[in-house]
RNA sequence: AAAGCAAAUCAGCUGUCGCUGUUUCAAUUUAUUGGAAGAGAGGAAAGUCUGGGCAGUGCAGAGCACCGUGCUUCCUAACAGGAAGGAUGACAAUUUAAAGAUUGACGUACAGAAAGUGCCACAGAAAGGAAAACUACUCCCCGCAGUGACGGAGAGAAAAGGUGAAAAGGUGAGGUAAGAGCUCACCGUGUAAUUGGUGACAAUUACUGCAAGGUAAACCUUACGGACUGAAAGAUCAUGUAAACUGGGGUUUGUCUGUCAGCCGAAAGGUGUGAAGGCAUGUAGGGCGGCUCGCUCAACUCAGAGGGUAGAUCGAUUGAUCCCAGGAGUGAUUUUGGGACUAGAGAAAUGACAGCUAUUUAAUUCGCUUCGGUGAACUAAAGAUACAGAACCCGGCUUAUGAUUUGCUUUUACU
């Protein structure tokens, strides 16, 4: 199916950003830790991410570059367990991405820990609608 | 073969999946979807150290302060950059009795120290005062159990020793009681003239002298230059409202004009109440980079218009641009002709994975060998890797860097 990852997945809202700090919901899964929160968002796509590597653990540009690259191209291919289920319970969320390892790691190590991340963050987003559900 | 300098390039191909602009085709729900073509990091994109462009703010002007630069001529849009040249420094080689001279590659923040102030530790007798006598030197006088390489007093003397980064021109000769630019020769240094050079400066000649140092990346003096801020600058649009902006009226005092209205007069004219205009002037306040002189604005009111919102578009990539060829110039550079369009993102694209090719390392075999190595074949492992990511754009400087290729120079080996 589609593995595009195109502008319309980037987080850009710098008020959307500070509503996520706000609420302070984290999935974390070393070597990434997640922030979310479900969100309107402007677009037709399920879900919009920020991915950031800290300049306070990578000073050179170009080494910054490398890691958001590697996380794009890990959260492109594995994307799908997120995004079908959103589609499938009609959800948006926000999402904020940060990479808290202190050295580059393996292509393939990486693949793993996104998919066992994004399984963590679906059984979360499923709690959170049962306790909504209560409330109601 | 090695080293140095200069220049060029940052691999390519295939497959799968993607990212950002541009052009274009098709479909429909008319703003979305799908497809195609072509483009997509650097020599330093870095440091943000400099010079400009561009933009905003400010600006009558002058002085002071502040900051920068500092041999000359040239190049340039400009420069703290570059080119060519001059001077100078220590080093090496040659030469000389020595001082010095010549050559070479390298370095120099290289204006002024008889405008003034400050500083020059320690050592040393004396360190800036036309200075200083410690040892040793010379002359003269005195003393003595001692007649001395003795002791004391005076004078001369900066040549010798010692100290120091530096001791007051250097070397040689004359001279002298001993010495001393005291005198002479050569050299150095200062001043002046002449000649050469666009100039920094150089050469030659003459002369007074040689007691009068260093430090200005210490204050300072002098010549030249310099507004401040920075693309998150700034412009436009949508929404429809502020204290910022634009326009009108109003805003100290005196005096003049006699234009308009008013008043007096039959009129000529007069008066100077209001309006208008000109000139002069005062005070408190705002503005003019920090200060001074000086300049300038108007408090209030009415109307227009608009702020925020990390919103969209422009600014933004056709430019002091790049490539090739010819001409000018020692060179930096410039000029003529032809050709090219070569990233334009926006929390920031240019990527990931797999395979192959280059190459590197190790082992084996064969050839050559000065026995150090070296070339070829094959096998295995690694396998595009250094420094590093455009953020408005150019010129430079500085720093970080691995390879490959080309050219020049030097050294070594062989012919």
């Amino acid at each position: 199916m589609n593995q595009t990852f195109g502008k319309e997945y980037k987080l850009c809202s710098k008020k959307t950003i500070e509503f996520l700090f706000e609420k302070k919901k984290t999935v974390k899964q070393f070597p990434f830790i997640a922030t979310y929160g479900e969100i309107e968002l402007p677009t037709k796509k399920s879900f919009q991410v920020v991915i950031s590597a800290p300049k306070r653990i990578f000073r050179k540009a170009h080494d910054r570059n490398r890691i958001k690259r590697l996380m794009r191209e890990v959260f492109r291919k594995k994307k799908l367990i997120l995004e079908d289920f959103l589609l499938a319970e009609k959800r948006q969320i926000a999402l904020f991405l940060v990479y808290t390892n202190k050295e580059e790691m393996k292509y393939t190590v990486l693949e793993n820990k996104i998919e066992l991340l994004f399984t963590k963050l679906v059984s979360e987003l499923r709690k959170d609608k049962k306790i909504d559900k209560i409330v109601l």
